[in-house]
DNA sequence: TGGTCTTTATTTTTTCTTTATAAAAAATTT
DNA sequence: AAATTTTTTATAAAGAAAAAATAAAGACCA
């Protein structure tokens, strides 16, 4: 899952960026209004948290901007306590949710993680097919009741396949989704990764991973 | 689906045609405006994106003379922030749809898919006939409930032909609309995509794509 | 330093086009 | 109308091009 941190506070920026990577996610920062609506408009996040107060354009002004061009995403509001009273405001104006500092860090991971959590596909946070199992929270895959160890790229990769499974995702799209905005579009990186994660994952009639030349990748569980 | 984009600017450019053919469009492209008009005139493109500032002609002037000419095809335009104030102006003049820039590739694609999608209904984005479906998005075709794997040209010429079931449609138009226009047009490549069509989704008893002698090709429920 | 991620170079696979020939359909001649 | 010629379409198979898989080396970084 792919983020956006757009804040100027650097103690906030300092103590959450390193957390949310360790929580595996794909995290683009700003601490400029202007910035980070260009980054919001110009990549596909899966969520934007985004400071009140911002030098160049602030939070409300995002927020508006963004609805206005048509955006969907979820954004996550950081305020503090005395901007509060114009909390429905930020509500009826696109926010998903606020929360106000200063917040404790599992709090945001949790309001994260309850936006995210899409109805689909995954009940009681575990991602399945056939008999793989991933469980995003525990940071835990496993195979047959036999546990894999992947790294924390290969993780996210198959997380996101999971998320759709059934659908073909192209290269653009995992890129977008799984690697943040300095990734080489014309690296072969996700190549390597869906390799390195077939020799841990498949056996040769368990296939997991299906090629759709020219379109992507696509996990299914009818072959 | 064959698009024709117009843009000068080489960063837009080169993000953008990777993505359309990933998505699998045809798409002829060009940076100045007199070629684009020159080029909309003289093929048969389902869309056209087209740039506001060109140069050569822009884009305000090429929608006027296409119109003018008495092409009705969908245009969806492309402008930056500062020209916003001529959206309505545009939408009159006869453009289907705008994006401002900088814009969401997602975004994009999806008014794209929008503006193809108008006229026709076809419901739920398959295309049936018999028992076969197609579903564009998906990139999926079943024959009886049974999926068959195409090859993304197979795919592109069954979807076009598919559209216009009942139809007869010429080598000609079958070029213009499934190749590019570096095609060769005395190329037999069409009959071989059809041969290897024929071979994946016809049985015996169920024929599906009818030869007319001298006229092209045709899908029709009944023989 | 070991593990992870990325890059580079090479091989393999898949898809697309061309070429050559056969078959079928249409046109022409007798 | 039958026989012959010409044109159009079908097929197989080789060749070219593009896409993907792989191995291995380099970079990064906790």
């Amino acid at each position: 899952m792919r983020l956006l941190l757009v804040e100027d506070d650097e103690d906030i920026v300092s103590t959450l960026l390193p957390t949310l990577k360790a929580d595996n996610y794909t995290v683009d920062a700003t601490g400029n209004g202007e910035h980070g609506y260009f980054l919001a408009c110009t990549n596909s996040y899966d969520l934007i948290i985004l400071d009140y107060n911002l030098p160049g354009l602030n939070g409300r002004e995002i927020i508006k901007k963004l609805r206005y061009e048509g955006l969907s995403l979820p954004i996550l509001m950081l305020t503090v306590h005395s901007e509060l009273n114009d909390k429905i405001d930020l509500l009826t104006l696109g926010a998903d949710d606020y929360i106000s500092k200063p917040f404790a860090l599992s709090e945001l991971l949790t309001r994260i993680k309850v936006i995210l959590r899409r109805p689909k596909s995954w009940q009681g946070h575990t991602l399945k097919i056939n008999d793989l199992e991933l469980d995003p929270d525990k940071f835990l895959v496993t195979r047959g009741g036999r546990r894999i160890a992947l790294s924390s790229k290969e993780f996210a990769l198959l997380e996101y396949l999971l998320k759709h499974q059934g659908l073909i995702l192209s290269r653009q799209d995992i890129m977008e989704h799984v690697w943040d905005e300095n990734a080489d579009p014309f690296s072969n990186t996700i190549e390597v990764h869906i390799r390195n994660l077939r020799r841990k994952l498949e056996t040769e009639e368990q296939k997991l991973i299906f090629t759709v030349s020219n379109r992507g990748y696509k996990i299914d569980e009818k072959k």
